[in-house]
DNA sequence: GGCATTTCAAGAGCAGTGCTCACATTTGTC
DNA sequence: GACAAATGTGAGCACTGCTCTTGAAATGCC
């Protein structure tokens, strides 16, 4: 073949690749719970003990599929932040694209946002991939500022902000990251609620109140 | 016996109650993984098959527990807003309540407001007792006024707007609502980001993220 | 090319799950 | 006491994750 790579470990990053297809696709059709290990196998004409060459267990599966998760909603966001329309609409697409991504791949969101398997823990591996996507609302409104509070940010909080600011390669002041985590917090909630259907019977379609709420985040990071 | 109760259906009551006590328990301990109606009825000193006999499955069970959490976080909601200590403490008891009643019991939060269980959807009967928390918060800021807003509610959103003020009998104006219902997914979203560990590495612990966040909404709500 | 080594798949098996069904036992009522 | 309803029993089905031993095949080295 033209990549250097024997038939055996190119049959082996195939058949990897077609796990973790096969496994969204049963994350996709029926939830979690119908993540199958033996059930990949048996579409796979593979024997179930042979699929365990491949994936130690259950878990380092869905690891994968959660890292893969993170970094493609953050690669959707970073697409939708391709358009330059101005600071405050840059910013307002990273959050309509988050919605995007969300009510397209609802499985994918309750994976990474959800408690969605229960007795999973996500692993350290994953936070590097996790950070990725408030990364993106950061770099979508490098220029925010929070127009003054009427409440003082204590020192231990200050402290975390500017931990958190670091960490996102942010030289924003105090009041702006603390609107950032919020607005971020925000819309997390808003899909949670949304896509485990609280909204039913309510907000049914969401998409203006969502609009509404973002508008109104936008104003407190003075964009 | 005092009650007008047959022994049997005295048995049949407190068999009821022993296992949706050692469900909770199960669900405490180890997720809703482990949620085993199996390994309730060997705790139960029953063979497995008798359980089905007090649940029809797994599903009501858990509909069960769904219900049941919705109304002891309502519940404890309302006892956080016995102290009367003017409308703006009050609301912000109410969302104290809330981070409280979610940490002491992450496994339960999960289940309402996370897709906690993959393949279980919730059925019509949890609305009302869904219902429940959000009108604790309506109901702990019912002089809420919001600010004038910057930006204006379109048609669609405000008759949304009405119908859910109607249904939490509220007489607040729209941009009120909204406040309402931006704070109350706001909320949810910051626990749902805490209780999943996502605040790991930058803000632990997270009461003072919390309080400030709360007292932002608060000010949304003209309080 | 021949051969040892590594890699992979097969298949049986273990312990667990939700759930069903035919059957036995207990309980409440007439 | 007789009869019907409610409850418990145990076997069984189909499924799960996972382990282990055995056999086959591809790989790398001489």
């Amino acid at each position: 073949m033209s990549n250097g790579l024997t038939p055996r470990q190119q049959a082996r990053a195939e058949n990897l690749a077609r796990i973790k297809d096969l496994a969204l696709a049963q994350l996709a059709s029926g939830g979690a719970a119908e993540l199958s290990l033996r059930a990949i196998a048996r579409e796979l004409n593979i024997v179930s003990s042979a699929i365990y060459r491949y994936y130690p267990g259950r878990d380092e599966l869905i690891t994968d599929l959660v890292i893969d998760a993170y970094d493609d909603l953050a690669e959707h966001l970073l697409a939708a932040l391709e358009t330059r329309r101005g600071p405050r609409r840059h910013w307002i697409d990273a959050c309509l694209a988050m919605r995007e991504w969300a009510i397209d791949q609802p499985h994918r969101f309750a994976l990474i946002y959800g408690s969605a398997i229960p007795g999973y823990f996500a692993p350290e591996e994953t936070i590097e991939s996790a950070a990725r996507v408030p990364a993106c609302f950061f770099a979508a409104a490098p220029d925010a500022q929070a127009p003054a509070q009427s409440h003082p940010i204590g020192r231990e909080l200050r402290r975390q902000l500017g931990v958190t600011a670091a960490a996102f390669d942010s030289d924003a002041d105090a009041a702006t990251v603390l609107a950032q985590v919020t607005a971020f917090a925000q819309i997390v909630g808003m899909l949670t609620l949304e896509l485990n259907g609280h909204f039913v019977g309510g907000f049914e379609p969401a998409d203006d109140l969502y609009a509404a709420v973002i508008e109104r985040e936008a104003d407190a990071l003075g964009l």
